[in-house]
DNA sequence: TTGTAAGCGTTATCAT
DNA sequence: ATGATAACGCTTACAA
């Protein structure tokens, strides 16, 4: 078969366990036997075999990416993330593994925990419900959620500040004498963008404008949805002026459907999003959002994830990046 | 630590051997023993251990994904072929393992393959330079190109039918009466995307005009190079009446340009790309493109390679996939 | 039908 | 400084 530690000790007539050593740089080991076995290795092609060193050191060197597959509908979210995530991983020798089925339950998930086929996780889904991090703190193996605050004091995230990020952008529509602000949620049973949501309602309450839950639309995770999300913003008696879209493909949406109806952007509705993806640069207007730092947050989910997994005992990662408001067209007109 | 085939032979006084057998489905075991391992296995909680698993299979139901990071620009395309990838992947039982940093030079490579942490490879460059389909051709090592023809028999690929879609696309400029017809392609270095600079030639050779130089321009990899290339497109003396960009950045970037010249699509630049990525839809006007079928893309590879890797005397398996003109208002009007 | 034992390719402990 | 050997957790001849 493959080249093995054996054929080397064979080669030089030297026993395997010097070989390990000499390889792996220990100290006990004369620098001359050093040279011959690198001389050896690279001659003969040697590479250790992953799945002999996984079982003896115990850890893979491999991180687990568990996501859900309607980020398909987000694909420059998603890639941005994993362009992050990969080099991080990889300038640390480690590498990553996609998982798009385990998020179903708390069990899958777990079954998957114990094949040990991964050393940590990160997760990137919508909503991560309390059974999963209260799993995986009972199998106590490390793990990150990316891309959103989790309340659980003992889980570690790496999410942008939503919070500041919708308020800043409230402000900036507050400021241009937008009174009647339209909002497109997810829905409710995905607790995601609570932050968004929240920065929203509190901002009215602050400049003493009643929340009205007319202006509030949920949507679906179906591309598409935020057109007729739009539309009921549009068809009420006393319609917004200003629309603020949970994220930027919803606001893309948004914007055909208020053109559709022969209403200009800014000068009728002005258009807002979140998230700062490439595509809410496309339109015309170009759609105000915010930006968030997505190779970043990729990065530092990763970083932080190896922390944790070379300190067992370390301290749960709670990291809020921030965001940037970038005005354009479809509000500033 | 964690429980292991052990812990379940004790805890029922059954030799390992007979566990394992019953686990994994031996006809040589009395259903009375099968179904009192299941019951134990289940109690504990007992998942076998990938990495012993993986030394004594020698195998370890793993695919390395090798892409570039410049798909960064193209998040859709990336992240459509990833969907498809894994969800192909995890039904047959395997997971993806993505890498970056393997392509720069075959010795790089084939250190990963030597270490044999994946099964085999699905290859998502521009560009496969032949010594690396020789290194792996020479380690026997399954592997399937994705989203572009090589012509080395024993490699398998699965690719659009690049080739169909661009005369498709010209012939349907060519009926809307252009004969002036714009190019922009990637830089020579990478072979990539010969099929649709063929397909441009060889319709103009078809229709006896002649190719032209002054039309075809080369882009950069960083995003924004079309907005360049369609602005010396537009200085010539005798400008291009339409613009087949090679992919939809590049064609989106050209609209940009197109627009801030003040001029009109299709009225005075007719514009197209190719690959049928959701954001050309998103332009005003939506852009005319050749969609590609890259969640069939992602899904056939893995299919591909999957077969490969389990049968291995197969012969390379090389499919072009249909796609498809969509007439949009970039070119219809 | 069940059990014994070898082996997958490393690393690490303990002698020498 | 080097080597013999056990162990990591599983699968699979082969024996009983």
């Amino acid at each position: 078969m493959s080249i093995t530690i054996e054929d080397i000790s064979k080669h030089l007539n030297i026993s395997v366990s010097t070989v390990s050593k000499a390889l792996n740089g220990y100290t006990d080991v004369s620098s001359k036997t050093k040279e011959r076995v690198a001389m050896a290795a690279r001659e003969l092609g040697y590479q250790p075999s992953a799945a002999a060193r996984n079982l003896r050191r115990q850890r893979t060197d491999k991180i687990g990416f568990v996501f859900n597959n309607s980020l398909m509908y987000i694909g420059d979210y998603f890639a941005e993330i994993i362009v992050g995530a990969t080099s991080e991983a990889e300038s640390q020798g480690n590498n990553i593994v996609l998982y798009t089925n385990e998020g179903d339950s708390p069990a899958s998930l777990q079954k998957l925990v114990r094949t040990r086929e991964v050393d940590g996780f990160v997760l990137v889904w919508n909503h991560v419900p309390a059974p999963i991090i209260d799993m995986l703190l009972a199998e106590s193996v490390p793990f990150v959620i990316l891309g959103r605050r989790v309340s659980h004091p003992a889980a570690s995230f790496i999410a942008p500040d939503n919070y500041q990020g919708a308020l800043q952008l409230m402000q900036h529509l507050y400021n241009l004498g937008h009174r009647r602000i339209g909002f497109t949620t997810r829905p409710s049973m995905a607790y995601t963008n609570e932050d968004r949501f929240n920065a929203y309602k509190d901002f009215l309450t602050q400049v003493d404008i009643p929340v009205d839950p007319d202006l509030i639309i949920e949507t679906k995770i179906e591309p598409r949805s935020g057109y007729q999300a739009a539309n009921r913003l549009l068809d009420l008696p006393d319609p917004p002026t200003a629309i603020f879209a949970f994220h930027d493909y919803v606001a893309i949406d948004a914007h055909q459907a208020i053109l559709d109806r022969g209403l200009r952007i800014p000068h009728d509705v002005a258009l807002a999003g979140f998230d700062g993806l490439r595509t809410s640069l496309i339109t015309s207007p170009p759609i105000t959002t915010v930006r968030q730092p997505l190779v970043e947050i990729g990065r530092a989910s990763i970083s932080a994830l190896l922390t944790l997994m070379r300190q067992g005992n370390h301290a749960p990662i709670q990291q809020t990046l921030p965001v940037k408001l970038q005005v354009r067209q479809s509000t500033a007109g």
